[in-house]
DNA sequence: GTTGAGCGTT
């Protein structure tokens, strides 16, 4: 049984209670559902007065001696931090660093947001990541109703891609943020996501999740509803997904097929046939991950050169990638969109990915240190997990000890089943939790009820055309 | 029953 612990975001603020794991500890995720972008937390204690960090270890913060208690915690912020350490940040995280800022931020698009959230607090919540330099709720002219999109811009790139990596618990949803389509060259390419095809009605997303969780960090997954025999499972690192395409899997005794996920219109699935074995003539900067860049794998061998200088580096032999040796990060999923200047002249970039040898970011979930290097201000807790993680190294290495940052759905089991939709209570984010703590997970909720989806299928219905967008291929 | 929902008056 899980107990609660209090948590605020600063002295002053009202606390939350969240839910300790069963061994006490309390999931870094569990935190980052509620404040998004903490990477730790601290306590005034009460005899000494003083604040006290509470110990994380591989993505879980563990109680103080004496217990949670009732004392009250507080959220660690990396941008607090970062002032003062900036200036005593080793060689190798200063370089990262600074190569961070130089990429450009895009546009986000932000999917999924309640009809009541404001512009406001869109601001607010992605604050948490970093400076905002604009937050948009899109709305119907006429009502001032809003769409349920909008966008938003960071200051910094670190912040950008720290935000696509994941999902976002807005105001009670689950928020997709991507780089907008209308974006050059923002085509979803080396999906993160692969396609799971033959899935029985009784393999839920969670079974999905733990399951494929032993090869990486799985991100999302993602059920169709009604039933379809298929879902969708998205990983962190695009290498693992990749690696795991082609392969039959079994869950719950039922044999799956894991296959790459394809894009999801009709439109591009007819733009895909009619431009699988040509070369692609433009629009995608030197070719590649483009559907049209290499049949139907979408890794170019070239591409690897960038980040394979001298070979692949130690920490990456055996990983996953041994199986589909790809090395590439999905960067334009994370909104690099070629416009980075990376400082340092080391050979073997290509246009696909100017930021080369740079910020290989699909080495993250394999090196740690890197992880450290280019997170560095997220804390995160993905480097306990992808620590974790990386055993899958060495192809069949028994997998470690598997860590669930994403939801503590797996301490507690099947806990809780959620409501079709979260209260939409008045006013400000998170007040869908239930006073009594009752809370429920709301990625469960999304991901198994099928009766979360809300406002959505009333949102388009279902006359969401905008082809013309893609003419310039054709 | 093997491909998912949504993309910007500037």
């Amino acid at each position: 049984m899980s107990s609660y612990l209090k948590v605020a975001e600063d002295e002053g603020e009202e606390p939350i209670e969240l839910p300790s794991e069963d061994d006490g500890t309390l999931l870094l995720s569990t935190l980052a559902a509620q404040f998004p972008g903490t990477c730790g937390l601290k306590y005034r204690n009460p005899e000494s007065k003083g604040i006290r960090g509470v110990r994380l270890v591989e993505g879980r913060l563990h109680p103080p001696d004496e217990g949670w208690g009732q004392n009250v915690y507080y959220c660690v912020f990396p941008k607090e931090n970062k002032r003062k350490s900036d200036d005593h940040l080793e060689n190798s995280t200063a370089k990262t660093k600074r190569m961070e800022t130089k990429a450009k931020c895009s546009d986000l698009i932000i999917l999924g947001l309640p009809w009541k959230t404001t512009e406001q607090q869109l601001r607010e919540y992605f604050e948490s990541f970093g400076e905002v330099l604009m937050a948009q709720v899109k709305k119907d002219p006429k009502t001032g109703q809003s769409k349920g999109f909008g966008f938003i811009r960071f200051a910094n790139h670190e912040s950008q891609v720290r935000v696509m990596s994941q999902r976002h618990l807005i105001d009670g949803r689950w928020c997709d943020v991507k780089v907008p389509n209308s974006k050059e060259g923002a085509q979803q390419q080396v999906p993160c996501k692969v396609f799971v095809g033959r899935c029985t009605e009784d393999i839920s997303a969670d079974d999905l999740r733990e399951y494929f969780s032993k090869f990486g960090e799985v991100t999302d997954v993602f059920i169709p509803k009604p039933f379809r025999a298929f879902a969708f499972v998205t990983f962190l690192d695009p290498d693992v997904a990749q690696a795991l395409c082609g392969e039959d899997h079994i869950i719950k005794q039922t044999s799956v097929h894991v296959s790459e996920a394809s894009p999801k219109t009709d439109f591009n699935n007819r733009y895909n046939a009619a431009m699988r074995g040509q070369r692609d003539q433009k629009g995608y900067g030197g070719g590649g991950y483009g559907p049209g860049g290499n049949g139907a794998h979408m890794y170019h061998p070239q591409q690897h050169q960038g980040n394979m200088q001298g070979g692949p580096a130690p920490w990456a032999q055996g990983g996953p990638a041994n199986r589909g040796n790809l090395d590439m990060p999905n960067l334009q999923a994370l909104g690099i969109t070629g416009q980075g200047t990376a400082g340092g002249g080391a050979g073997g970039q290509n246009l696909t990915n100017p930021l080369g040898m740079g910020l290989n970011l699909s080495a993250l979930p394999m090196n740690p240190a890197l992880v450290a290097a280019a997170l560095n201000q997220a804390g995160w807790g993905l480097i306990g997990n992808l620590q974790g993680n990386q055993g899958t190294g060495g192809g069949d290495a028994a997998p470690p000890a598997p860590q669930y940052p994403n939801s503590g759905q797996f301490g507690g089991g099947q806990q809780g089943t959620a409501p079709p939709q979260p209260p939409a209570a008045a006013g400000g984010f998170l007040n869908w939790i239930s006073p009594g703590g009752n809370q429920t997970n709301p990625e469960t909720a999304q991901n198994n009820t099928g009766q979360q989806q809300g406002p959505w299928q009333q949102r388009d219905g279902g006359k969401s055309q905008n082809f013309m967008k893609y003419e310039k291929y054709e």
